[in-house]
DNA sequence: TCAAAAGTGTTTAGGATACACCCATGC
DNA sequence: GCATGGGTGTATCCTAAACACTTTTGA
């Protein structure tokens, strides 16, 4: 038997730190083990029709909060002990995601955010899922150097310090405020100013400019080096 | 019904200009017209599986020849006049490849390169090989600015001046010899020396180093920039 | 000795870096 | 006022850019 599926690799950042989300299965195989939201293809769905309506089926996101950007292909002979099953994996990155809750009967049972650092290493997620959710953030973090991907991560409006923190929970280090600024408010076609400010939140100090993304997520003309930002105290 | 296929982008220089191999269509849908060589995954093959065995059938290039790397999923509902297909796009760049022979029986009925130059705008190939055409020489474009791939465009050994070739043939323009020399010569884990140096090959002048890939095509430290180092003159 | 291609030197301009310093707000 | 985060100025350093120059071969 031949099947085709989609896993998706939702990416978010909760306090600081960088989340997937995971579900719990319900049905076997791999029953009760932690595992990336996706499941099979139906007819004349396209494969991305598919992701979209299996996670919200088992994680309650609606349409169209993120926008799924594909990984790749995972057609390993053996990657399912019930048989040949070729998967494509998406990747999505977004803000504010609320706490994941499974249609009644689905095949989950319990779907939540989960940090990357209690997942380190080890055989952690049902499938190859663990493999999967490797290369996704490898992708992400290649990503955020030479594209204009980091404003996926944020809101609709965002502040400059809101993309450094991108940068700094996906890449694990912490960037220079003032040099992180210029580079990206000079970028072409990276972000656009609102002309708004950010009044309330809750954060302290001088309110910060808000911004939007300048368009589609594209390559930069000149890349935000990982190295060169890193502040050094 | 829903299948599942794979589909080769493999590009090549020649005559200093960027190729692909394109097949004529020996059976319906498309027959007679020009499609990206490819076909369907058998039971137990991997999709990578299928892809080389396809372009062996199809092409006569042997297994190994070329490295694969995954472009993307194609799998909206009206791509196959057949019905629900799922394709899996590959693209490959190699250097100094054969002209190609159709094994007997398979479904194509020609093979050979074509310059992308003859291939302007327009609908050109069966199904949606034309987007998927598009889309992998976009991604070849943009890899070469953060990757090593160009590597992969070149033979086993190669002087610096087959690596600047494969730049401005896929990127189209004319690159600072010297400028380019030095940038990746410094480059980390880009390219090393092997000591020896390029006697003949009917080339004039003086005969240039030889170098080797520095190991898998990874992302560059410091990109190569498409913008700096065009040559002014 | 001449043409052709490889490789190196050198000046200059612009951007990255590492800070120091103001600005605007809540408490 | 003062703590907190946002934003700008700036001296220094480094690399890219432009192009002249030298080297090594075949004819």
């Amino acid at each position: 038997m031949s099947a085709f599926a989609a896993d998706l690799v939702i990416l978010t950042i909760r306090k600081g730190e960088l989340h997937v989300l995971l579900v719990v299965r319900g049905i076997e195989p791999f029953q009760n083990e932690r595992a990336l939201p996706g499941g099979f293809r139906r007819q004349g769905e396209s494969i991305e029709d598919a992701a979209i309506r299996e996670l919200g089926e088992e994680t309650g996101m609606p349409d169209g909060l993120v926008a799924l950007e594909q990984v790749g292909v995972y057609s390993a002979s053996d990657r399912d002990p019930r048989g040949s099953v070729v998967s494509c994996a998406f990747l999505a990155i977004a803000p504010n995601l609320p706490i994941p809750v499974p249609a009644q009967g689905s095949d989950v049972k319990d779907a939540g955010w989960v940090p990357l650092s209690k997942l380190g290493g080890g055989e952690a997620l049902a499938f190859d899922h663990d493999r999967i959710l490797r290369d996704s953030v490898d992708q992400a973090r290649d990503k955020l150097q030479y594209t204009t991907i980091a404003t996926a991560f944020c809101d609709e409006e965002f502040t400059i310090g809101d993309l450094r923190e991108v940068y700094e929970v996906v890449w694990g280090v912490p960037l220079d405020r003032a040099n992180f600024h210029r580079k990206v408010r000079n970028a072409t076609e990276f972000i656009v100013p609102t002309g708004r400010t950010r009044s309330s939140g809750g954060a302290l100090g001088r309110p910060a400019e808000l911004y939007r993304a300048a368009g589609k997520v594209s390559v930069l003309a000149s890349p935000i080096l990982r190295g060169s930002l890193v502040a050094r105290r």
